[in-house]
DNA sequence: ACATTAAAAGCCGATCGGTCTAATATGTAG
DNA sequence: CTACATATTAGACCGATCGGCTTTTAATGT
């Protein structure tokens, strides 16, 4: 209830086409994150996103000093995003540990289909077109994948505690391991269409996590 | 020695710069796969690879009808290329199954080690760019993936034959999942610029096959 | 002689990321 | 109440590069 229900002022230059809820820069960054899930960040033109926007490139260069500021304002969200819904996942105390995670994975599974799997992973995207990005968008990636990794590890950690995985299991790896393959899964689900990659990949996961 | 050692006589406006075997359209596809594998199709401007083989723009569009059909045939020849390599490890007769399977993923890794991690699997950065490309690609794409996972599952079985694994593994699914972790692994080991991700997908892959 | 093959290279309109200036609102200082 | 600074949008414009087309030149084959 805190939320500021007479409208909020505006400065500057009134937009041509009114913003439901004067903030530009927010909306530049969902539309770049639905673009950019489906098509990655290379292939897709500032002039494409400010159009879906209806957003004019001064307004986009006022908020982003460029397109790569831009993208790892993307990749912020994302993780943001994405470090949340794990959280509401892994967290559920009341629910064994494994049984979490593959709560999580068939979220992830309907949240594809709800797009009918082209949209995919940002982060993954991002690293399929690591090449000719530059060594701050390795850095990000590669903190995002350890962040995600760790909620694995601890949820695989409780699953030793409670005696449903064995003591030798080496969570550290398995949790890595997790992620590699995931990636993988997401990019397969694009080009088949189903989410046969993705069960078909938790379920393996699983079976390994169980010898 | 079947290899005629006469110069070819060659038809044409003679190149300004010698081309070493007479064979442009091959130079453009070795140029290709080499720039492909590492920075991906949709990033990768053709004067980039022009510049690269040394070869003006004509005589691109004179074998190549379009950038399109140019990467179809990129893809062609990585395929035809990754299948024989397959077939080199995996019908090692005299070698237990599971070993010519370990043996293909080292051949692999040390693949990628010699590009310094760079250079990545061809047809998975074309899997990640899928939703801007045609669906010619996409259909060919899955054409590869499945000769692969043949050539997996043919391994398997013998395994499966020779008792090395349960008669129960369910090959078709385990061969499928190889790949689609396999791709995973592929691309994570780009940004860790290290083996460390296909050792340990690999690692996990047996441990699920022993099962 | 003439068709065919292949290379050379200029050119096209579209699009790329990015810059610049103008226009129009609010906030603040006098 | 008036100036002036600041915030924000608008959109024309820039050079570079994109994929692709076209014409010319020079070799071989018939």
């Amino acid at each position: 209830m805190n939320k500021n229900n007479t409208v909020t002022p505006r400065r500057g230059r009134p937009p041509k086409i009114a913003r439901d809820n004067a903030d530009t820069k927010a909306l530049l960054i969902r539309t770049g994150l639905e673009t950019l899930t489906e098509f990655g960040f290379s292939a897709t033109g500032l002039d494409t996103i400010l159009k879906k926007a209806s957003v004019p490139k001064g307004s986009f260069y006022h908020y982003f000093k460029s397109k790569e500021a831009y993208g790892i304002a993307l990749v912020d969200a994302y993780d943001s995003y994405f470090i949340a819904k794990l959280n509401h996942y892994l967290d559920q105390q009341n629910i064994p540990p494994l049984e979490r995670i593959v709560n999580f994975t068939q979220s992830a599974i309907k949240g594809m289909g709800k797009y009918d799997y082209k949209r995919g992973c940002l982060v993954g995207n991002l690293n399929q077109e690591l090449n000719h990005l530059s060594d701050e968008f390795k850095n990000r990636l590669m903190q995002s994948y350890t962040a995600w990794q760790i909620q694995i590890e601890n949820c695989l950690n409780q699953a030793k505690q409670q005696g449903t995985i064995s003591k030798t299991v080496n969570t550290q790896l398995m949790s890595e391991y997790f992620w590699i393959g995931w990636e993988g899964a997401v990019m397969r689900a694009k080009l088949t269409k189903s989410s046969t990659p993705l069960t078909l990949y938790t379920e393996m996961f699983l079976r390994a996590l169980l010898t």
